[in-house]
RNA sequence: GGGCCUGUAGCUCAGCUGGCUAGAGCGCACGACUGAUAAUCGUGAGGUCGGUGGUUCAAGUCCACCUAGGCCCA
């Protein structure tokens, strides 16, 4: 086998990322990255499930680089990391994708097409995707195991998840009730908050919206505010959906807002009105200017509307009064049309009167309750209380309404023009945006009739579907809840354990949500989901709910006994068999948990509840059901739970992050994870969200293609912290190639390169590092310093500076430094200590970063580690994510070292910026420069790295000034982090003092070692920790200061200079020609030079010079060479000369 | 309307517990280097740190309000 590092000429992330991957699987690393972790402590890692009938997009790079990289590094630090896929494979997109494909709705579900049937084809088509999601898994490099994933459609998945429902029955945690709930007429479901989650749900819509007239009635409560008025009284209320106001059935105010009388005309009719609203919101409608305007000279028609307050009221007082029904179509039965109050009431919009319909809005059917309201229903065919708008999203058709109830309380001459007209146009086929909506159409009615007071088009924040995008409604449904409100408490408790990243995605969106939460709205009348497995009598007097297989097969029995069930299907079920087989021979789906009929304790028959859960809850039971717990992996269920880390979007904080929360506090009272990081967005690069309709979304699989894996990965984890938005740009990919990766790989092919030539492989005994040169322990001091921090950054759940430290140390120390400064000492010479050291070091440093990098970049990382470790052999492990992450080693760090190096550093870059300023090239050296030392630490510091600098910058030598004779200016700071605390108010003062002192007193205070300033009465006493004293200037000299160091160059050029300058240039044109030419590194060559009065002394004088460094056998001069055999070259502006270079 | 995040150079981002002349990369301009060369390096221009007010000897940093953008929720 060849002992060569490979060197490829090509440098091709794309293709190492493919390469790698098959190395990956023929050799099994990821299942030996888990295997040979066996035995030691677990980090638990849990997997959100994607759903898998969607694409993947690029933000799932993002995500799941976040999650490969944590786990990748747990890896390296020595844990088990296990790793699940899983499938989300529930829920409505999944039907609505089906129903699509087939052209069918929902109402066809269980008539056109069974149930059964139609539970197939959502089984098949949610998994539609799933190679591409295992594409885009394995071309990421995201390690995770696909060969058994957890799919939330699965028996065993579920039986765990009617566990969990079963336990917080138990807990009484599980209710039915009826709550007013988003609901979609266009997709024929209720939405849980959850899926108003959805981003882009809501969006701002432009509604016809009225300031509806209510007219009060005159009675004993109202009397004292007729008193005031001689014209009809109305209370004002604002509503941005005028199709809820035949619902309408009470007011609401505020008890402490003022409300004011006012005593005005109707706009649009022009008749004479006291109205009733907000003082604080009367600006809106009454500019003060018509109040000067008598009241007595409006015109009807009269666009200024002059106005009077009569009166103001508390809304205290208002309780209770009486008014008439605004819209007349159907009589409610009960306590209606009086005024409530209620905290919600703000005064921050509309006229501080809330139109209330127990029907259409959530506080509305709160407050109403509470006062013992009635709601507006009607009564349908089937005889089932409804509210006035049916589950199409129209008023209900009187068709469908029972005779009895239409003959006795629908006013059918008002409701006939309106009965069976959608609320929305959207969920109308038969109408376009453009069409006039019923909202104008009620609007327009209360306009004739006196009781519209304000119609205006409003721009208003509204939900939509996030399947259909049409607008939902707010309707009121019959659901099962889960009580999450009775933890709430110990939910937040336990939430102020988990260390979330970013913090306040904790405390604030999360913490918040939290202490405003309501209950957990479980049902969806849908047919591919969860089924709920609670059973209940007819009178509804007895429940049962059922929490595993073994259980609903008893019951069966049971049941089978009673003869309400012929046969049982689960007869062939054998308890305690966690067998594939055994649990494929049913399917607890819809519609065999349907058919399945149980008997009571009191020998009644129960109806399975016919609604499925709310996906979220299949999603947030996975960390059990992906084990099938408790039924299997009870006794080791503490090494598998809970999560140490999970990540996903910040989108999911109230959808996964809170089911996964709640749950587990409510049965298992723990946290769910210890560790979360919620990442941002990810955008366009103008700032935009990606979408498919704008075209900008970026396809995660061409730009892993095209890039490499390696670099997006970099890229998205350098470039913001995940928790930002990223705004992702393509060139930002490039970037991240050419610098970081190109850099790196550069370095190793600098290393290869050499330590083929000279067949370093490492085994050579390793130079201790105490006896390397001074170079070579400030890159391994700082290749130590890398380790200890990029450990505490991976610690602390912060990738962005890990990484942002790796390639600073890599670009700038490793690179730009060290190696550019080494070069020489890896070509030619003998191959001794120092050589080897300098080998070593740098073979050190690339095994290192390959190590530290792993996670982040996984596929380069392992190349780089195997190229290296291939030949030397030091690590057993054949991948570098089955190593052990580096340990820093104290001992090895050198601060002081650190900072000469950086004198070393900050020096040559300023010698260099001198010599840019009078145009004077490196190659032509320099006799000297001088620096002022201003004490005898900066003074050795300087002289430490001396020679790399003069090396550096080409310069002879340096001279140390240290005398104070007058020849530097100074200046003077005060140091304002010693004196500030000190002197406080006077600080200002102070610091001016000192800042006016002369060079003079400079001078006096350096050698006295003390200063005394007056600042009035006072004086202060000084000392040199005081101050900051700065040499800026050397008169006479080329001088160049940056922070406390200064630096001066003499750039007078001798004549010796000039032909060391000379020699330079030629070695530069010999190279030159060496490569042109195509000779080896090793080739010796003999170099013929024409005369040139110029440069005859030069090549005498540094003959032997020049021939070291182009390894030249001989070096000489001739009076004219042939042409043909020679080149021309130019040694300075206009000194040409032939030279002839041959092989040996 | 509420909660949270973000606003620093043309672009992408650093800037820890307040302290001295606010930094880096890219881009741009100019230049150097030339056996790491489909590389490399240097220099320069470019900022009223979103705005206003406050606390403080001292504010990019702390506080209040405002403003713009984003996410989530009403």
């Amino acid at each position: 086998m060849s002992k060569k590092f490979p060197e490829n000429k090509k440098f091709d992330l794309s293709k190492i990322n493919k390469e790698i991957n098959v190395f990956w699987k023929e050799n099994e690393i990821f299942e030996k990255s888990v295997e040979s972790r066996k035995g030691n402590p677990t980090f638990v890692f849990n997997e959100g499930p994607p759903s898998a009938n969607g694409k993947p997009g690029i933000h799932h790079v993002m995500a799941r680089t976040i999650k490969d990289l944590f786990c990748r590094y747990k890896t390296q630090q020595g844990f088990q990391v296990k790793r699940k896929a899983g499938w989300d494979t529930h829920g409505l997109p999944v039907e609505l994708a089906v129903e699509n494909a087939k052209g069918i709705t929902k109402e066809d579900i269980g008539t056109k097409i069974s149930i059964e049937e139609f539970n197939a084809a959502c089984r098949k088509d949610v998994m539609k995707f799933t190679n591409m999601w295992e594409e885009l898994t394995e071309s990421m490099g995201y390690w995770i195991n696909m060969d058994d994933p957890y799919i939330t459609y699965d028996n065993k998945y579920i039986e765990t998840v009617w566990y969990l429902l079963k336990e917080l029955h138990k807990k009484e945690l599980l209710y039915k009730g009826y709550s007013i709930q988003p609901y979609s007429p266009a997709a024929g479901s209720g939405l849980s908050t959850h899926e108003l989650n959805q981003p882009g749900c809501y969006r701002d819509v432009k509604d016809t919206t009225v300031v509806a007239q209510f007219k009060v009635i005159n009675n004993d409560k109202s009397v004292s505010l007729f008193n005031a008025t001689d014209t009809d009284l109305y209370i004002l209320a604002w509503t941005t959906t005028p199709w809820t106001l035949p619902s309408n059935t009470a007011l609401t105010v505020g008890a402490n807002i003022e409300y004011a009388l006012i005593r005005t005309f109707n706009p649009y009719t022009g008749i004479p009105i006291t109205v009733m609203i907000a003082k604080e919101l009367m600006g809106r409608y009454f500019p003060e200017k018509y109040a000067e305007m008598p009241l007595e000279d409006y015109v009807p028609g009269n666009k200024h509307v002059p106005f009077k307050i009569l009166t103001t009221v508390m809304g205290g007082v208002l309780e209770g009064l009486s008014y008439e029904q605004l819209i007349d179509w159907v009589k409610p039965e009960g306590k209606s049309f009086k005024v409530l109050l209620g905290d919600f009431v703000t005064t921050e919009e509309g006229t501080g009167v809330v139109h209330t319909s127990p029907t259409f809005g959530a506080d509305d059917y709160r407050v109403a309750l509470a006062n013992d309201i009635a709601s507006l229903i009607v009564i349908d065919k089937d005889g089932n209380e409804q509210p006035l708008v049916d589950r199409k999203g129209r008023f209900f058709r009187i068709k469908d309404l029972d005779e009895g109830f239409v003959m006795n309380q629908v006013n059918l001459e008002t409701y006939g023009a309106f009965e069976g007209k959608y609320v929305k146009n959207e969920y109308d086929e038969t109408k376009s945006e453009k069409d006039p909506t019923i909202d104008v159409d009620i609007v327009v009615q209360l306009k004739t009739e006196n009781k519209a007071f304000r119609i205006e088009k409003h721009i208003h924040n509204y939900p939509h579907c996030w399947r259909t995008d049409k607008p939902i409604l707010y309707y009121p449904l019959d659901s099962w809840f889960v009580r999450t409100t009775a933890m709430k408490e110990r939910m937040m408790e336990l939430n102020d354990t988990i260390n979330w990243k970013p913090a306040s995605t904790g405390t604030g969106r999360f913490g918040k949500w939290l202490e405003n939460l309501v209950d957990w709205n479980l049902s969806r009348a849908r047919f591919w989901g969860t089924p709920l497995p609670i059973w209940v009598t007819e009178d509804k007097s007895e429940q049962i709910c059922i929490g595993s297989v073994a259980e609903l097969k008893s019951e069966v029995d049971r049941s089978v006994k009673a003869g309400l069930m012929k046969t049982n299907p689960l007869e062939n079920f054998m308890i305690g068999d966690n067998s594939e087989e055994n649990y494929s021979i049913f399917d607890l789906h819809r519609p065999f948990v349907d058919e399945i009929v149980l008997v009571s304790e009191s020998g009644q028959k129960m109806l399975r509840e016919p609604v499925l859960i709310d996906v979220w809850f299949d999603s947030g039971s996975m960390p059990y059901a992906q084990y099938h717990y408790p039924f299997e992996h009870k006794d080791d269920f503490d090494q598998l739970y809970p999560a140490d880390f999970i990540a996903e979007g910040v989108d999911q904080t109230r959808g996964w992050f809170f089911t996964l929360h709640a749950i587990a506090t409510m049965l298992f009272d723990s946290v769910s994870f210890k560790n979360i990081i919620s990442n941002g967005l990810v955008l366009d690069k103008a700032g935009n969200k990606m979408s498919k309709r704008l075209g900008n979304a970026v396809d995660p699989f061409h730009a892993i293609q095209e890039h490499g894996s390696d670099p997006l990965r970099w890229y998205m984890i350098t470039n913001a912290q995940p928790w930002d938005n990223l705004k992702f740009d393509v060139s930002g990919v490039d970037e991240v190639k050419r610098k970081f990766f190109g850099t790196l790989y550069n370095t190793y092919s600098f290393f290869a390169l050499y330590a083929n030539v000279d067949g370093f492989t490492y085994e050579a005994e390793e130079v201790q590092v105490e006896t390397r040169p001074e170079i070579d322990r400030w890159v391994i001091s700082l290749l130590n310093t890398l380790i200890k921090e990029v450990k505490e950054q991976y610690e602390n759940y912060e990738p962005t500076r890990a990484a942002r430290l790796i390639q600073d140390f890599v670009t700038e120390n490793l690179s730009n430094w060290y190696v550019r400064l080494n070069r020489k000492r890896y070509w030619g010479g003998e191959f001794d200590t120092n050589k080897r050291a300098a080998y070593q070091t740098l073979y050190t440093c690339l095994e290192t970063v390959a190590m530290l990098a792993a996670p982040i970049a996984p596929f380069y990382m392992d190349k780089l580690f195997n190229d290296l470790n291939r030949i030397t052999k030091r690590h057993t492990e054949e991948s570098v994510h089955l190593t052990r992450f580096p340990e820093h080693n104290d001992s090895l760090i050198d601060t002081a070292l650190e900072a000469r190096m950086e004198v070393a550093q900050k020096l040559s870059s300023m010698i260099l910026g001198l010599r840019r300023k009078v145009n004077i090239k490196v190659r032509q050296p320099l006799n000297r420069m001088m620096i002022p030392v201003p004490d005898q630490v900066f003074q050795e510091q300087v002289d430490g790295v001396k020679s790399l600098v003069l090396n550096e910058v080409n310069v002879k030598d340096i001279e140390y000034i240290t005398d104070t004779a007058g020849i530097l200016v100074k200046r003077i700071k005060p140091n304002f982090k010693v004196l500030g605390p000190r002197y406080g108010k006077l600080m200002k003062e102070v610091s001016s003092a000192i800042n006016e002192m002369e060079q003079e007193e400079i001078a006096r205070f350096e050698k006295e070692k003390a200063f005394h300033i007056r600042i009035g009465e006072e004086s202060i006493a000084l000392t040199l920790e005081d101050v900051e004293i700065i040499s800026e200037d050397i008169p006479g000299w080329l001088v160049a200061n940056e922070g406390a160091i200064t630096v001066a160059l003499d750039i007078g050029i001798t004549e010796e200079l000039r032909m060391e300058g000379v020699a330079r240039e030629l070695i530069n044109r010999i190279q030159n020609i060496r490569k042109e030419s195509g000779f080896d590194v090793t080739d010796k060559i003999n170099v013929l030079i024409e005369k040139h009065e110029l440069i005859n002394i030069a090549v005498k004088k540094h003959k032997q010079y020049i021939g070291s460094q182009t390894l030249a056998n001989s070096v000489s001069l001739t009076d004219s060479i042939e042409n043909d055999l020679s080149k021309r070259i130019d040694i300075d502006d206009d000194v040409f000369i032939n030279i002839r270079v041959t092989r040996v």
